[in-house]
Parts: structure tokens; sequence; C-alpha cells
RNA sequence: GGCCCAUUCGUCUAUCGGUUAGGACGCAAGAUUUUCAUUCUUGAAAGAGGAGUUCGACUCUCCUAUGGGCUACCA
């Protein structure tokens, strides 16, 4: 059915900051293109005036970008299609709406928005919902009504109108969904949607949509499911053009819903949840701001693997995917046709396990800053090898301040718990013995203190647990943390013993 | 209100008429460990309800319920 090269296009509109829904959909397109050696197209559809927001569109390209969502032909890339941002192809759409009008799809209707809420307050009143649409549109202000002479003039006059699409009356339109399968609908529920409007001499999403896919060749329109109530009169169009056997191929992905459960994931749900709903930190022109993925510490490549699993999945048992292989495995009967609730625990789970495989420099690179921030100093040598320690603890880098502390500065409190359970008896008069012995030490390093102090241990007859837990309450502060050895090891022999002289002079030795 | 889409553990999901309904997150327990984590093992946990079709239905059909989307000169 569709022998054509693969193309496919995101279309965003710059309203605002992308948001993790958006995303989805970019990256299902992209690894659709990407699978089939398709290309992948990034269309700003700035047709609503209104709305515009500045900033927006560069927070898309940062966003794709940062995902590793690579577009072939855009904006920024360029291409034999363009331009890319529809407010530049604004000459193209008027005459396609003409010859909608010219062979009888479309209209021109020249009733005001102010006219038309009236009226629909009016219906409102009646307890009865206004559609524009068979019913009326030859009793309106519009070119079916009105005569040739009367529309030609009201136009040069430069009355404002609009050209609407004549919806029929009473047709089954049958449609097919790549993931939904046959969908049928009728006009009679629908209405004339504006296509054009001459205040802006800019089309609406409708037109505008299917002038750009039909000009750019897309093979395939992979979008929200919100889309699904406009299908038909997307097929509509189609055969009003006679562009019907090049018509794209329709997808529609289910929703991504809020984790509570109640709608779909929108804009202003980030903060209020918990989680960040943005890619990337977003500060609108009017000063607001928003948390981003990036920003709250997450890799994009967990972030790329959990929204590919967020309403598709491989058919296997396989969770953790590199954007490689989900280009080799994704497909799009695989999709679910239901909404998918957001889920934050399993996003953290997902970070945490790109940072158990992370390397260590790489982390070290990300944690060198905070350290600078606290005013830490510590050579990146000595980050790497400290950071190769706790990553298997952390999920975000952000973790590392606490999971580090105890490299680079002294308790200055002791964890009251485990000086209860730990901190009784022989034991501090024991730790004291350790220190001398600790403090003669020569091999320092991590086997050579394990061997050490296990043989002292032994030699002695103590319990090794009321040995190890002493030493690392005395240079932890807790009972936590990495293993015993790899932190004397790193703080050192000095400081090791300077701490074990702190503990043992600042925690009171409780009565028998 | 109308139209459309959907409905399996709390959540994300597997199952494409015959399964002890599988996995993951989270939760609980245990093991490992000098501690806390990690890791590993185990456990609790699901077919919205009702009619059909069928030898047999989570799977197909219909109805109901619930959820979601759309219903703009927004996308």
């Amino acid at each position: 059915m569709n022998t054509r090269q693969t193309r496919v296009r995101f279309a965003p509109s710059p309203t605002g900051p992308l948001h993790i829904g958006g995303l989805r959909t970019a990256l299902y397109n992209y690894l659709f293109a990407r699978q089939r050696g398709g290309k992948m197209i990034l269309r700003i559809e700035d047709t609503d005036s209104q709305r515009f927001v500045e900033g927006a569109e560069e927070y898309i390209n940062e966003a794709l970008a940062w995902c590793g969502i690579e577009i072939d032909e855009g904006v920024r890339e360029g291409g034999e299609y363009g331009p890319y941002r529809q407010s530049e192809r604004r000459e193209i759409y008027l005459k396609y709406a003409e010859q909608l009008v010219e062979n009888g799809n479309a209209y021109y209707a020249f009733d005001t928005p102010e006219e038309l809420d009236a009226i629909r307050k009016e219906y409102e009143e009646k307890g009865e919902t206004f559609a524009y649409n068979y019913a009326v549109r030859e009793r309106l202000a519009t070119s079916l009504r009105l005569s040739a002479d009367e529309v030609r003039e009201r136009i040069e006059r430069g009355d404002q109108w609009v050209i609407r699409f004549r919806m029929p009356e009473n047709e089954d339109v049958e449609m097919h969904d790549l993931i939904r399968g046959d969908v049928k609908m009728n006009t009679s529920t629908l209405d004339d949607k504006v296509l054009y409007k001459s205040a802006d001499r800019l089309p609406t999403y409708h037109l505008a949509n299917i002038v750009d896919d039909h000009l750019m060749e897309i093979s395939h329109v992979i979008r929200g499911e919100e889309w699904l109530p406009s299908l038909p009169l997307h097929y509509l169009l189609y055969r009003a053009f006679g562009w019907t056997d090049t018509q794209p191929e329709f997808a529609h992905l289910p929703l991504l819903l809020k984790p509570t459960g109640q709608g779909k994931l929108s804009k202003r749900d980030g903060d209020k949840m918990g989680f960040p709903v943005f890619p990337l930190f977003w500060t609108s022109p009017s000063g607001e701001t928003a948390r981003g993925y990036r920003e709250d510490g997450y890799f994009p490549e967990a972030v790329v693997n959990l929204l590919a699993l967020l309403g598709w999945n491989p058919g296997t048992e396989q969770e953790i995917f590199s954007m490689e292989e989900l280009i080799a495995a994704f497909s799009l009967d695989r999709v679910s046709k239901s909404g998918a609730r957001f889920q934050p625990d399993k996003a953290r789970w997902f970070n945490s396990q790109y940072m158990h495989e992370r390397d260590n420099a790489e982390l070290a690179e990300a944690f060198l800053p905070l350290l600078a921030e606290k005013g830490v100093v510590a050579d990146r040598e000595r980050v790497e090898y400290i950071v190769g320690l706790v990553k298997d603890r952390a999920t975000f880098v952000s973790d590392f301040c606490e999971l580090t502390s105890c490299f680079f500065a002294a308790p200055t409190e002791y964890d009251a718990k485990s000086v209860r359970k730990y901190w009784k008896g022989e034991v501090p008069a024991r730790l004291a013995e350790l220190r001398d012995e600790l403090a003669q030490l020569d091999d320092f390093s991590v086997e050579g203190t394990d061997k050490f102090v296990h043989e002292w241990n032994e030699r002695n007859g103590y319990v090794i647990g009321q040995t190890m837990n002493s030493l690392r309450l005395a240079v932890v502060g807790a009972c936590k943390g990495p293993s015993m050895f790899e932190i004397l090891y790193v703080v050192g022999r000095e400081e090791v013993v300077r701490r074990i002289d702190a503990a043992l002079a600042a925690i009171p030795t409780p009565e028998e």
C-alpha cells in the first residue's frame, strides 16, 4: 500500500515548553523513521499567532537534541521541502483553501466571532448545542447563501471572513488507524471546521496539516489520540484535494495520564505532583518556571527509555533499552491502546539503573561542580574513585553529595541509634587499641587494612561486628556507607586516626 | 449533552480461544554484607459488571458501568 520512502514528522506548536507527552510522540516518530531508514521531519506549527510563545521553538530543539532525537529536515537542518515553519509558508495555504471553495468542498463565512458567540449562547439557553454544519450553514452569512457579487463585495470591502470546510451530511467515513484498527464515523456529528482565517491570513491546523503533510510527502502520521476525532475531517480533506492515493497512514498514540489517574498529563501538573513534566527547565517570558528532567538529574537515556516503555512494549521481558535497541525493537503494532499513567517511582528506578552503568569519569565530571559549590577541593582522579564506590547506591548525581560526605569531612555528629547499639562495654577501649595499631600500619591500602584488622580482631578474640561498626561510627558518624576498608583507604591514615580520637573524645561511654 | 477511543495486580504491561494469567516498579519477608544501600531469592497482588457465541473465553459480539479524548476563527 505504501511503497514510498518513510517520511514522518513531529509537528509541535510553539505555545510553550514541549512536555513529555509530546516528547514521547517525537520519540516514537523518530524510532519508526530510523528503523525504516526514513526521514524525521520537524515542522513548527505556528499558525496560532495568539498563542505563540517566545523561546518555545528553541526549547523544542534543545529538548529533542538532549534526548538524542535527531532531526533530518527542519528549520535548522534545512531540507528540500521547506520552509519548515508554517508561518513562513503562509502564501501556500490560501490557494489550497480557495481550490476547495471552487470545487464545492468549502465556502466563505462572514460571521464574526462575536456573532458566533451570541448564537452559541442562544442555543445554550434553549438547552441545545450549536454546531456550524449542514443544518445552519445556508442560513448564516456564508457564500452558500449570499450571491457571488455580495461575497466579492464583502471581501473587497475588507470584511473579515473565514473559509470553512463543507462537511457532508450523513456520510459514514471509514478510516484506518495503525494502532486502533478500523474506525467509522458519521459526518453528521461533525461540524464545518474553519480552514483559513482572513484575520491573520493563516490556515488553521487542519488545512495546514493536510497541505504540508501532502507537500512534504509524509508517509505516516504518528500523533496523539486527541487527534482521532478530527481524522474524518482529514480523510475528507485528502479526498477533496484528490490526494487519497498518497494519503499518509495514521497512528494515534494513547495519551499520557497524570499519576493520580485523573485526566491527561498537562503542563501545569509538574510541581504539584512532585515530578517534572518537562524535559528541560523552562522559564516563560512572563518569568514562570517549571522543573525539567535534565535539571532534576535524570540521564537523557533514562528519560528516553522510560518514555519508550510508556505505551509500548517489546513483547519480551527486556526493560533497559538503548536508543539503538529501541530503533531495532520498536513497532507500532505493539503500542497499547489505552492511556498510560506516568510513574514517578519507575522513572527514578530507570535512572538508578543508568546510574549503575555510567562510567566513573563521566559521573565525576558531573559531580565536580557540585563539590566546588560546597567549597570542597578534590582532584578529579580521587573523585572518580569515590564516585565509583557510591554510584550503586545513588539515583541522581546530586545524591553523591550526601553519599560521599564522609570522604571529604569528619563527622560532626554521631548517629544516636548506632551509638546505643555499638558504643558500649569494652568496645570504645578496644577501638582505642585499634587506633594505635592503625597509626602504626604501613600498608594502608584496601587489602592492607582489611587483612590487618581481621587478623588483629581474631588475635584478640573480639567480635568483628563490634569492631567494624565502632570503627565505622568513629570514621563515618553512622553505620552506613560503602566498604569500610575503601573508606579507610580514601580517607587516609592520619585523618582516620584523627577521627577515631575525635570520636573517643566526643562520644560518652555509657555505664555498664 | 453529542461523537470517538479505551478497560488484566496499586501502577506500567505480557497473553493475539485451551496458561498454575507471566514480567517490571512499588510494597513485604529472607539471603549476602562489618553497616546502610546495591544485588539475589521468595511472597502478597489482576481479567469492571451482565448477557451471548463456543466443547472451552481475559481473549470474539452486544449491553451497562467507569475512565479518557474531542466537541474554538487552539494545536
